[in-house]
DNA sequence: AATAATTTAGAAAATATATTCTTTTAGATA
DNA sequence: TATCTAAAAGAATATATTTTCTAAATTATT
């Protein structure tokens, strides 16, 4: 073995860890594992409190130290404590950083595009109404099959709420436009049945046209959209305004999709509760 | 003087100390201020470090942690080493107490995930490497084609990459297994273009398959996943791990959206100012 | 199935670390 | 300034932690 440069930061040990992982023996990758889940643990016990934590015998942690080039555990673990140490910046520097400076490097979007979406996310807990929330779950609860139709920038959304749904056992299905025949995909829709649809602006027609025709036959509909004069509004029974945050005008969607969460985890709760037995280890 | 509780949280002790000081002597307030303004250190380093770095004896460390009512150096030690392990709390923890005595209503629901989403997206900006982020999206940008694949909890991911990116012009193609064609669909992608996958444990063996077979084309992949021992990590060229909290054993998707959204539009960003710089006057 | 090679556990040794104790220094009071 | 008291330094000691080493167990190879 020839002598590669040790890593010194703990992202490059994370890589190399990473990379040998799977060579490394039974109680190294055990090992490997525990210090990558727990690393500020890993930088803090000593090493007989790691091993009893890893369950590992202390050795086994010297070893492991070894495989990856260092002198002993306590050279590694080093670097895990520079990682603690070097953990980024406050919360109020970062906002600081965000305000002051108009750099737009990917790290600055990212750091604005949280704080644009933490901030919709605390909207969204106070402005949502609890009772709506219920409802809509209970229509959920009563359905037959739940149909799912969003497009555009609104259809992770639906793609989420489908595979939740469809994985935790839930009868659904998602509207999607194959071969262009949303229509008829909706008239499949039954009066047993319940309809989500999202829609934001520019809203699609398509989404308020099939929202409209399932409305009319009696079907119950629960719409997700981004305002109240929303075309969404007057063609369901229950309607969410989410406000989303935007920077430089690519619009977020946490709030929407913790939304659409809530409402999948709500029903999932309500039925694990009651399904109990029937489904004792369902996520 | 009676015996009074000893302060257990980094919080207490730091009413406590602060209380103190002025009555402390000149060694005791150096020691004071210096573990104040260094916690983080102080919590790492061993008694002759700090002593070092803090310029006093060891001894005195001892009559530091005495004067406050603790057996020594390591008893005082251990809460700004609590301090240190509860601010990169591992997402299990500050759920379980979020969950705790709460009713599940979909209103709680919604509550308990917002936090968590909120929790995800802190997390996100400081364990993110802003160049990382930055090389990431220089490989969009060089890309002819930016080809995107992900699957079942990862998929909404996808669907919103490749919507943002064909919006904003940007030539992409989303691998949706159409037909059961995944693997032709990949074959179309050339050296010119990248790759852009995700996936989270449970991985999905398809997303893995496709982005090793890339990668060993030689075609630049950018991952994201949830773990630096997912099965991405080694057939990617750039691997963001994003740790996603859960409610209920269902998983969030804020912080990997987050990241996915600052791609791209780190990428518009780009694109829009280095048009500028080649056409400064133009209109 | 037998042998070799690797890995592991656990105890023993070496090292590092924290604490105590004695001596020295500094500061206060008369 | 002398005397007393409190604080500090530094060496000595006790404790804890890490590392090494050997025997046992496991795994791979012939």
């Amino acid at each position: 073995m020839t002598e590669k440069p040790l890593p010194t930061t703990y992202d490059d040990l994370v890589d190399i860890i990473s990379a040998k992982y799977e060579n490394l023996s039974k109680r190294l990758k055990q090992i490997a594992s525990y210090a990558l889940d727990n690393p500020s643990e890993f930088a803090i016990d000593t090493i007989a409190e790691t091993a009893d934590k890893a369950a590992v015998q202390p050795s086994a942690l010297v070893r492991f130290a070894k495989a990856f080039g260092y002198d002993g555990f306590s050279d590694i673990q080093k670097i895990f404590q520079k990682r603690l140490l070097e953990k980024a910046p406050s919360y109020a520097t970062r906002l600081k950083a965000i305000r002051s400076g108009t750099r737009n490097t990917p790290y600055d979007l990212l750091n604005q595009f949280a704080e644009a979406n933490i901030r919709q996310l605390q909207y969204l807990q106070q402005e949502i109404q609890p009772e709506k929330l219920a409802q809509a779950v209970r229509l959920m609860d009563r359905a037959d099959t739940i149909y799912i139709f969003a497009m555009r920038r609104a259809f992770p959304l639906a793609a989420y709420i489908y595979y939740s749904l469809s994985s935790m056992g839930r009868r659904a299905q998602l509207i999607d436009n194959t071969g262009g025949l949303y229509m008829q995909q909706a008239q499949q829709i039954s009066k047993n049945d319940m309809l989500i649809v999202a829609s934001f602006a520019e809203y699609t027609p398509y989404v308020s046209q099939v929202s409209a025709d399932a409305h009319n036959r009696g079907i119950s509909v629960v719409a997700i959209t981004d305002h109240p004069l929303s075309p969404l509004t007057p063609v369901s029974n229950i309607c969410f305004h989410v406000k989303e945050a935007s920077v430089y005008d690519f619009r977020a969607l946490s709030a929407s999709m913790c939304l659409a969460q809530s409402l999948v985890i709500g029903l999932g709760v309500k039925g694990y509760i009651s399904k109990e037995d029937i489904y004792p280890d369902n996520g």
